[in-house]
RNA sequence: GUGGGCGUAGCUCAGCUGGUAGAGCACUCGGUUGUGGUCCGAGAUGUCGCGGGUUCGAGCCCCGUCGCUCACCCCA
């Protein structure tokens, strides 16, 4: 019998990585929800269309990395390959955009695009991200990007550096992709080069090969061609983070992925991971409501990676806290001490403390054993004694000693040791 | 999609010019009749990724395939 294996390219968290992952997921989260952002939970897959039109058929995101199959009522489907356009949909549809604006909302969960997998780069992949959809507001800019900047700080990343830009409005971008275009034409490129500038001339300024880097060093900008209001919008967006102590470098050759973005654009990357270094990044899209048939109203977003954060953290060597370990672990001694330890185990867990019971009539050393091993705070034994007296021995696991408690007062005490 | 490296015990890996499998760690028990992490002893563990070929004989050679990994590309 074949053993079955997981399909090629997905992330797979299982303990204790888990704990790892459920910690980094949870603090990106919390950075959303304490700055007002609320949850939107939305399908893994939707109609194909949803994407090509929002994320844009020249992307290579949609020509060539979908997950897209037809259901049984013959309909186009597709796994969602970014969360953007599906939360422009729901909002659309139910019209959440008709009450007090922005609208602002976060989500978590699976992405999938179907790329050869690399370090960082999975075919299921986990980002936590929010949109505030409906005003035009550069000091929104300011919160998403502080959202990001806190939740890396708030895990303790230190090498991570963000990059911003502008693109400008839709009119801005058709007139410097002209002139992009018409420079890119002056150079000797090879056949692969240009038709890759074809579907989008910005791909050239990442390009990795030395000779096209010192070709493209006397492109125009399109920082150059800034609207007199996008560049203020762009200084604002500049000072506010500046208030914020926030650092960054405008980076104007930046170059994003998705067609929808205009105005600020930013990324996030880790200097500790290997090719795919980027952890988050996002910005403003005024045109992709009504591109999706809603009113035309502005947006910005970010997707933060929570597969490449957990890697960043694992490369700072990030430690979880406390609060990701069992406050105790019981150690009983009988069949009898065993049911005790269950009810005080019970008891204990009601009271908000985690606790855990060595299982399967184990010697003591074993039991010891398994305290050590799953990481509790404390333990304590519970043997004929304990359940006669009431007085229990809590050692704790770090320095390994030992302190006389009462049953009735061991929450107390794990409570205040937290 | 293109290219490089690699698949041997749960993990990390060794295995000479082909002779039929090993180490360390981890695991279980014991040394210590009621206290883990150190030390000592004992024990359990493999269709050598899968399929085919060459050979008297394949973990080792050849072909295919699946997977992992890194880079290109692309992006979270």
């Amino acid at each position: 019998m074949a053993k079955f294996q997981a399909p090629k390219g997905v992330s797979e968290y299982f303990p204790d990585r888990s704990l790892y992952f459920e910690y980094v997921r949870n603090t990106l989260i919390d950075s959303a929800r304490t700055s007002g952002y609320k949850l939107i939970e939305l399908p893994v897959f939707e109609d194909t269309e949803l994407f090509t039109r929002g994320v844009g058929e020249s992307t290579d995101v949609v020509s060539k990395e979908m997950y897209t199959f037809e259901d049984r009522g013959g309909r186009s489907i597709t796994l969602r390959p970014e969360g953007t356009a599906g939360v422009m949909r729901s909002v659309i549809e139910h019209n959440l955009d008709r009450g007090q604006l922005p609208v602002k909302v976060w989500y978590s969960g699976a992405f999938f695009r179907a790329e050869r997998p690399q370090a960082g780069r999975y075919r299921q992949f986990y980002q936590v991200g929010i949109e505030a959809i409906g005003l035009n507001d550069p000091e929104i800019d300011v919160e998403v990007i502080a959202i990001a900047e806190r939740a890396f700080k708030t895990l303790g990343l230190k090498n991570y550096q963000l990059e911003i830009t502008s693109l400008g409005d839709v009119d801005t971008r058709q007139r410097y992709s002209k002139d992009l275009r018409a420079f890119i034409s002056t150079l000797d490129l090879d056949e692969a080069t240009v038709a890759r500038a074809e579907l989008n001339p910005l791909r050239l300024f990442d390009d990795k090969r030395e000779e096209i880097k010192s070709a493209m060093a006397s492109a125009p900008i399109l920082l150059d061609y800034l609207s007199p209001e996008s560049a203020a919008h762009f200084e604002r967006v500049q000072n506010g983070l500046r208030a914020l102590n926030i650092d960054f470098i405008v980076n104007n050759r930046m170059v994003r992925g998705l067609d929808y973005y205009t105005e600020t654009a930013f990324e996030f990357s880790h200097r500790d991971l290997g090719a795919q270094s980027g952890i988050g990044g996002g910005g403003r899209y005024d045109g992709l409501m009504e591109q999706l048939g809603g009113q035309s109203l502005s947006g910005i977003g970010f997707g933060i990676g929570v597969d490449r954060t957990v890697l960043a953290c694992e490369a700072e060597g990030v430690a979880l806290p406390n609060s990701y370990f069992l406050d105790l672990f019981i150690v009983p001694l009988s069949p009898e001490a065993k049911a005790s330890a269950l009810a005080l185990a019970e008891q204990l867990r009601g009271e908000g403390l985690s606790v855990d019971i060595a299982y399967g009539d184990r010697s003591l050393k074993g039991g010891m054993k398994a305290a050590d091993k799953s990481g509790a705070r404390f333990s304590v034994v519970l043997g004929d004694d304990e359940l006669a007296s009431s007085n229990l021995t809590l050692k704790d696991m770090r320095t390994g000693e030992g302190e006389a408690v009462t049953i009735a007062s061991l929450g107390a005490h794990l409570r205040s040791a937290r």
